[in-house]
DNA sequence: GTTGACGATGGCACCAAGTGTCATCACACG
DNA sequence: CGTGTGATGACACTTGGTGCCATCGTCAAC
């Protein structure tokens, strides 16, 4: 991280990192598959505990509502810990400054999305469905956490998340996107939203 | 395309592909940045058009309904277009068949949400609100486009991406998300949803 | 206590993606 | 006919990433 940070992701070759920990080039490719990688040590833990949050979620539970209350440890993470919080932020300066390793936080993303999508199925949510609830809680998220780093006023990241979750409640409803859906004939989609709680009792 | 489809794209060497086309690998550098971008060539104009589809809506359109209109026409591209169609089902099958590439994507589909997202700043939309809309509305595209990508009875692009838009209606409406961001209070969100038409007569 | 397996590390050698620099060549223009 | 300019090629160099083999420490079995 302080490699990163001072002289910079691109300036610094692996070798130097490798040294820093004492370590050669080579081992550190037996850790690290990449370069980028070192910087999402620990993101396969986040996606347990996110989707664990989704099945969790009592039964009945609106697929954007379950993503929401399962993101939301997330947020308490950096609320409660101080020291997590500054990491946090350090960490997405760092991503934030070089193309690569935007590239690579979009594709953890989408990884993470894809692991809520799943658990949205497991919950007997559609495909379709699981993925649309998935992204769009997921963007949500993103928006209230980039709302926080930057906030002057240093509200917690869980209030800037709430009320980035409102903010998507908001802006699909009022369009005709959501009359369409709502007149009358049920689309796949929906009826399988209903049918949800039908599946229960399987965890 | 016919490279990185016969041996895959990790099996072909840029001094293959710059030989295939006539040229040396410096030259080929010269015209992409990278290996994998070849495959993104003509993306910037898309970003033009999508961008162009929102600001063109009509005043007080509200966001969501903005963007699924201004990406509509690229459905069509391939709806009205047999050829374009099947270059597309091949792009697809070429990236989804690599990391790297899969990687760009995402890369790309960001980009795209930030146009779109400062088009409906430009418009009057908070800049989370149009994070949100952008993101959510071209979610929404992306999982109508695959599904569209293997529909067993060929539906159209342009009804399979109207469907996932629906989708995101249903899911995003019934979760207590939405019942806080309609309780009463407004959030500054929505305040400017609302304030848009005050902004017209710009363009 | 010696031996031997095994996991972690180091030490090459090698390939491929990018990049900087300079030479060359074609072509337009005065 | 000379000359400048843009496109290409040639070459060297850096760096990320990988395969292969040697080495070393540990630990268990005999």
């Amino acid at each position: 991280m302080e490699l990163y940070r001072k002289p910079g992701y691109d300036k610094v070759t692996v070798a130097e990192i490798a040294a820093r920990a004492g370590l050669t080039r080579r081992t550190f490719f037996r850790y690290f598959p990449d370069k980028r990688e070192v910087l999402f040590f620990g993101t396969e833990k986040l996606e347990g505990l996110v989707s664990e949050g989704v099945l969790a979620a009592a039964e009945g539970t609106p697929a954007l509502e379950a993503v929401a209350t399962a993101l939301s440890p997330v947020a308490r993470l950096s609320d409660e810990d101080p020291a997590h919080a500054d990491f946090a932020r350090q960490r997405h300066a760092v991503i934030q400054a070089n193309d690569e390793l935007r590239e690579r936080e979009l594709s953890k993303h989408a990884s993470l999305a894809s692991a809520i999508a799943a658990a949205l199925r497991y919950r007997g949510v559609t495909a379709p469905a699981a993925r649309l609830a998935a992204e769009a809680g997921l963007a949500a998220f993103t928006v209230g956490f980039e709302q926080w780093i930057d906030d002057p006023k240093r509200r917690s990241m869980g209030n800037h998340v709430r009320e980035a979750m409102r903010g998507l409640g908001s802006v699909v409803v009022g369009s005709v996107v959501l009359k369409q859906a709502t007149r009358g004939r049920a689309t796949a989609i929906e009826a399988t939203q209903k049918r949800t709680s039908a599946k229960r009792g399987r965890r």
